[in-house]
DNA sequence: CTGTTAGCGCGTTCAA
DNA sequence: TTGAACGCGCTAACAG
């Protein structure tokens, strides 16, 4: 792309043109738009009245080069067409608006090594990123975070690094115990990205579960995190024999019911579903979606929350855990006999 | 919120050090890493060497302030939880990133007086500011993008201010003209925002559909734009006594879907649904859901491509509009007699 | 081809 | 309490 012209600002008023409307030095302007007790009230009041009058306000971008403060955060995510993505992003664009911060998006496409590019160049033109779910191995998270702070970190964790996530472990293992109980014995599990963090969490949740239930046994396909994947897994799923699958999020459950519906199969009657996350939509399909529930958008403030302690130099909470919470409707049934 | 202290810049390496390291000018470094012609070779390349030795990168803030350009664009969105405004959002964070721009997002909270505020603040830390489908009122907004360009215009047009959209209307009368053409006379319209811009050009299509085919009858139902809302409707929609339910959109289409199945109510066999926009989750309903393709990613794409227009000074090209596609599916079917 | 100088628009010492 | 002067880090105009 050319190099666009250099912008004309020759229409700009700047904090000269104030200072000369209201007889004072450039100083007095800045002290009194800035709330200086140090400035004679009534001044201050000339300053301002000028000041408005001019429809002034100090350029941001000088103030960020003189106080080293852009008053803005990146946010590095990997897809933003990702719902759970999506309402991290709006939790935490919400709150950081409430405390006067903005925020710059960049979606990674999945990419370690965009991801590894962008959260260097984002940060230097802001005060700090956070980086959503990282795909980045471990030992280069670890690297690459030591240059980036202040930095928080969401569903991943390195070191002292503030962080907040959800219990993927746990929540599946919760999931796994509901199947159970309805007298799911053969069950499979819609595996997303391999070695991913996402997806290791919930193997070991599952190799657990099987280890305490030697009754059950949960097998394994190779799937995807999206729509098309879990539609896609049908066929396989309805020839495994298992009277109940574990989608490994809401999508790829969809996607599942969607495929075996039009198969002619029944949910639940004969088929169970479980997905993960609880997506707005996962309470509208037919019939609504069992799953583990993740509150994505509260992440995302509570992330926003680490951020700003960060900024403020105060001690960063402990990395935050929230459990996710198994939300029964009407994908899960009894096991058919 | 407290001031946070000064940033510490004391460990920061600036241009100052990479020509101390390489024995040359502050302008050499400058000139030698921005590729100017007119560096000796030899001299550029100690440079360069030298800076990333030092691992050097100049500050995008300091450039921001000296050549009156950010490569950052904003972009306001009314609610970053739609699934329109998220594809829109998508569509333009890729473009812009293609051409080495940043993306700061702001979200309004379907509130006017945010958006008129936002505009202004994030204006000034960017290059420019896209509007995506403002609130604001015509008028409004044309005293608004006078003060903010460049700018451009998502779903509304102002002026001369260049602007991509969707021809809501002429697809509207798509949908009624399937609807019909499926031997359906009594529909009902599931209205969304009284007064908006969107609602309005719905209501024009109707009117005029209606005009052309004095057989068919298409009542007004206050609704709303999300899945609650269309889910509430469900009860009117069915004691309407209407063959065909067109939804504002597929938000309020799916909650309605969901809400008369879970009434016994038979679709498309004794209601059939139409919504607009096609989000990602509309074929995946049961039955897949029959709607009018919005291209939204298309949308923030070219909304991109005319922002990058007016950042080269290039003439703004005219105002887009692509006109949504009939995508037939499983919830219209022939009226029931 | 290179170095010196002057800003970009502000906040902030330091004197007065 | 106020103003003059300096500097944030960099690019560009101007000499040499």
């Amino acid at each position: 792309m050319p190099r666009p012209p250099r912008a004309d600002r020759s229409t700009r008023v700047t904090i000269a043109d104030v200072a000369a409307r209201a007889g004072v030095s450039l100083s007095t302007v800045s002290r009194a738009l800035n709330g200086n007790p140090t400035v004679d009230p009534a001044l201050a009041e000339r300053v301002k009245a000028a000041a408005d009058a001019l429809d002034y306000t100090a350029s941001p971008v000088a103030r960020s080069l003189v106080l080293g403060r852009t008053q803005t955060v990146a946010v590095i995510v990997p897809d933003l067409g990702n719902p759970t993505f999506q309402a991290i992003l709006r939790g935490l664009s919400h709150a950081a608006a409430a405390d006067d911060y903005h925020v710059l998006v960049a979606d990674s496409a999945e990419s370690v090594e965009e991801e590894r590019v962008l959260a260097g160049t984002t940060r230097r033109r802001t005060d700090g990123v956070i980086l959503c779910a990282p795909r980045l191995p471990q030992d280069e998270l670890d690297r690459l975070v030591g240059g980036l702070r202040p930095v928080v970190l969401i569903n991943r964790t390195s070191g002292e690094v503030p962080s907040v996530g959800a219990d993927y472990r746990t929540a599946l293992s919760t999931e796994l115990a509901h199947l159970h109980e309805l007298g799911h014995r053969r069950i499979v599990f819609l595996a997303g990205a391999p070695g991913s963090v996402a997806n290791t969490a919930r193997l070991d949740a599952i190799a657990a579960f099987v280890a305490e239930h030697p009754d059950t046994e949960v097998a394994e396909i190779p799937c995807g995190v999206d729509f098309e994947a879990g539609a896609a897994a049908g066929t396989a799923v309805r020839a495994s024999g298992a009277t109940a699958a574990v989608a490994f999020n809401d999508l790829v459950a969809m996607g599942l019911l969607s495929a075996v519906q039009a198969d002619g199969c029944r949910v639940p009657d004969d088929l169970s579903i479980v997905g993960f996350d609880d997506i707005p939509f996962a309470r509208y399909t037919t019939p609504p979606l069992t799953t583990a529930a993740v509150p994505a958008t509260e992440l995302g403030a509570q992330a926003w929350a680490r951020m700003r302690e960060l900024l403020e130099g105060a001690e960063p909470g402990h990395p935050l855990t929230v459990l996710p919470e198994l939300t029964i409707r009407g994908t899960t049934g009894r096991a058919r006999t």
